[in-house]
DNA sequence: ATAAATAGGACTATATAGGTACTGTTTAGT
DNA sequence: ACTAAACAGTACCTATATAGTCCTATTTAT
């Protein structure tokens, strides 16, 4: 179905809802309560996005997490980056020989190419586009109608 | 990672094989010898593609399979969903509603969207792209510069 | 001091993908 | 007709990785 990992999605829609408001802070259990996700799903999430450098947080009473950078800033790539490593369709897309066919297979260049196509598709789209529901932002728009 | 399953690379390979030589019919132990794919996995992902029409078969000894359409007409999107399903990013992307936010859920909308771009940079490569190794068609390489 | 929060790691269960096996059907050649 | 090659369909097993949980620091406002 080529689907992202369901905790990638969860982590879009924490990512959302902190560019609702990036200027506030929200702890974990709030997140979670707002959300209806698992409370430890969510902490372990948010310390993802946290070591990706995509939040920042404080700690101690009154602590909590919010933005690193604004909503307009941050794509859903790296979002996906955070959670499931870097976007790449196929084991050789991703660099190293676990191919057994390595240099005479044909394919491999090419899932280089479309990996990096899904890669800026994903690029294009901003957490400040997925806030506002409507969206009709330039870029997604132009990759929609691609194929002559 | 966002990776497509194995068997997907799998199944692209078989069709990219199959691609270079379109007149010829190939068995499946023949593919799964020269590919070195164990054999009952290349049959079962034959009999997967079968069903979805993207080849033809023939019964019998001497039989074999080759390729319903001409390699141009054959995208990598119609492979992908051949043995994955449609191509959808998210449970929400595909439909009914699996998500428990539905109405309220901003991110939604834009997901299909996503799903979208991605959908159409796979239909945008065909298996005779993939089978000759330079490419740099026209579609791809368009698909490749989007970030401004 | 205490309680509210994040930080980090280890651990477990389960779903799914990957792979296998078995049985049936068709067809060419002898 | 009989045999062997090859596809057709289905059902099953297993290994891995995902999803989820828990426990134990560490930090800080009150």
């Amino acid at each position: 179905m080529l689907r992202i990992a369901k905790l990638t999605d969860y982590a879009t829609l924490l990512m959302v809802r902190l560019a609702r408001d990036p200027a506030r802070s929200f702890s974990a259990a709030q997140l979670a309560d707002e959300l209806r996700i698992p409370l430890p799903t969510v902490a372990k999430l948010l310390k993802r996005l946290l070591q990706a450098h995509l939040l920042t947080s404080v700690r101690g009473v009154g602590g909590g997490y919010s933005l690193a950078h604004a909503p307009r800033a941050i794509s859903v790539a790296e979002v996906v980056s955070a959670i499931e490593g870097p976007v790449a369709l196929t084991e050789c897309a991703r660099g190293a020989g676990n191919c057994s066919l390595e240099g005479g297979c044909a394919a491999g260049s090419n899932w280089k190419l479309i990996s990096r196509a899904v890669r800026v598709a994903l690029e294009a789209v901003s957490l400040a586009d997925m806030a506002m529901p409507p969206l009709q932002s330039v870029h997604v728009q132009a990759l929609q109608e691609k194929k002559p």
